[in-house]
DNA sequence: ATTTTATTTAGGCGTTGACCTAACTATTTT
DNA sequence: AAAATAGTTAGGTCAACGCCTAAATAAAAT
């Protein structure tokens, strides 16, 4: 459960969300990655780290090129997470709307 | 975009990760929530506020107890937006899983 | 009316987060 | 060999986070 702290954490910056979607498409370079955003390389660089920290990506070096890809891993982690409580959720709303039916049902027996 | 950086940043704490499963059985008041957690219950409030800011969490306080339920709608945004990363990484290794599958139907037909 | 219970407010403290600039290293390119 | 490119390191600022204690409020129980 301590790995998630630092998916989810990773996922709660919007930049750090939009790298994740760029490298679902397809790996990329730090520069590339780095392009649409109106930010000091360093800070960028920083960002990176924490997604290499959560498990998001990996990365490695070719000659002074630094290549970034996803790690479906731990994102599949965090879903399957979310998806736990939802079930347990919905399965606590199906037994409230088979009671709510039930009422139904008893009116119109009336 | 804006509204998952709350909503990842409340899930990125193990704390409020037992809070939100705790309601997803069903509605708790604070002090049931808190009880099981060894922290001052300011301290515990405020995860509370935060799950709360995030939109996971909702709250009304009859007389003096204050009970909370867990709001669905922006956990499953949460878990929609993964989901649709996966899906760009899934067809891409799809794609991937394509032409690896031709190049050994090449290697089969010599 | 007093006391207990269930929060809530106020305020403080040390750490981490997100950003910056400046300067450095290591590879290509020219 | 010199210059350009790609990334990295060092170090600084300011706000937000996660935790605390002490004291206040407000409703319920005695």
């Amino acid at each position: 459960m301590q790995a998630l702290d630092g998916v989810f954490h990773a996922l709660s910056d919007s930049t750090r969300r939009h790298v994740v979607r760029r490298l679902s498409r397809g790996p990329a370079t730090v520069s590339e990655l780095a392009e649409p955003f109106d930010m000091a390389l360093p800070s960028f660089m920083q960002h990176l780290r924490v997604l290499e920290r959560s498990g998001l990506v990996a990365s490695s070096k070719a000659g002074r090129v630094r290549t970034c890809r996803i790690r479906p891993r731990e994102m599949l982690r965090a879903e399957n997470w979310i998806a736990e409580q939802r079930a347990l959720w919905e399965e606590r709303f199906d037994r409230m709307e088979a009671y709510l039916d039930g009422l139904q049902a008893d009116e119109g027996a009336r």
